[in-house]
DNA sequence: ACATATTATTAGGTAAACCTAATATATAAT
DNA sequence: ATTATATATTAGGTTTACCTAATAATATGT
């Protein structure tokens, strides 16, 4: 049966967020998957079993799915496209860095590899996307990751951020509405007790951030 | 229901072909469509209800489908769209003209209103795709079509391809692979009887070409 | 006017991805 | 060890957009 449409499309999402729930937790569990996603528990899981069908990745119940080499390999080019889209959107089309992520995520699904390699060329093969994230290379490569994030950093201790963790749209959208971005210098000025959130600084301004939220902001720390 | 998927591709590409076709016949035949498409007429014809509940577009049975003013908008907004990609598609990332047409087909229906309009800053406000077609205004007009047909040339007669029609992937190939492609002086030699093929000549060289074919490049005649 | 060909509709199905509700199973916490 | 919680599965349903086969309605050519 022939279609206009591309179903695919949802299998790359599962992908994507599964390689980037890796870097937080191996195996993913499940439900992260399908939260992240916006789908219920039963609906992700379906769809995981066709996935492992299709050799794309494993699932230990009760643990988590871990993707196989070949799922690894696509996730991590779907990123590549991503990434190298919101490269374009920002830097060609001047488009804010903090919008990127939702138009660039539907452009990926509809880009194959000679539109992708093309692309890559043509913005100099950039290494890095707009919010700090490595490019995969060609091959599925990803770099390994670099520094720590800034809930790891104890009061008095700061550095420079240099990537924010792909998340959501709208956490992004609210760390750029208080001036937090790449680039910028950090210094962590209290952190309450009991794992409570952090007190900030960033361009002379304080602001608090939740444990959660500060989980996804990566530092290089100074000294 | 939620879905990661856009289910409205389908509807997009009705839209577009209809719109396309409507410049052939008008009102277009469900049939056309359905061909187009490559698909079923039964599926076209439920397809075109569905549409027509919408108010996209009128269906009087046995003649044909007219877009309505929104429909109508609405597709020139994706022909809009699919003609700057493929501007981007062979200016920037130089893809040959001749297969940007599916690429770009693809990107469309992943790019919304601030994209489109971003990307046509970005290349200059365009007025004609790479194959020579009008690409219409943001807010949806078409601009009036220039030039006549090949096929309705005499022997003798030739001028200068200023488009070729958007039908398929194949026939631009096609085409192309013969050198003829727009900007190509070209000369009609003869004209076979009974609606028959027709002789050209092209950058020295003689192609037969069928009159299917050859409604779709439009020529500006000399003198 | 009538037969033929074209076009439309109806009936019944499929596949991909989603859903809720209910049940079963494993892990973790006492 | 038992209970509580988290996770998984099963059963049954939905929507979109496609399919074939069969039938009904209209148009067109003689």
């Amino acid at each position: 049966m022939k279609h206009l449409h591309i179903f695919g499309e949802s299998e790359e999402m599962y992908l994507k967020t599964i390689a980037e729930l890796a870097s937080e937790q191996d195996p993913v569990p499940v439900t992260w998957v399908a939260e992240r996603l916006g789908i219920c528990t039963v609906s992700a899981s379906e769809m995981i079993h066709r996935m492992e069908d299709r050799l794309l990745l494993e699932h230990t119940p009760y643990k988590g799915v871990r993707l196989t080499e070949e799922g690894c390999q696509r996730a991590n080019n779907i990123i590549r496209r991503q990434r190298l889209w919101e490269c374009f959107l920002t830097d060609n089309l001047a488009i804010s860095w903090d919008h990127v992520h939702d138009l660039a995520c539907r452009l990926e699904h509809a880009t194959d590899a000679v539109v992708t390699e093309a692309l890559a060329e043509y913005l100099d093969q950039p290494t890095t996307c707009p919010h700090g994230n490595p490019i995969p290379s060609t091959s599925g490569e990803m770099p390994s990751p670099e520094g720590i994030p800034l809930v790891d950093l104890a009061p008095g201790e700061g550095g420079v951020i240099i990537r924010i963790h792909p998340v959501s749209a709208v956490l992004i959208r609210h760390l750029s509405s208080k001036g937090i971005e790449p680039g910028k210098e950090i210094e962590v000025k209290e952190v309450a007790p009991f794992d409570g959130p952090q007190s900030i600084l960033v361009d002379d301004e304080m602001h608090v951030l939740g444990r959660e939220v500060a989980a996804h902001i990566i530092i290089r720390p100074n000294e």
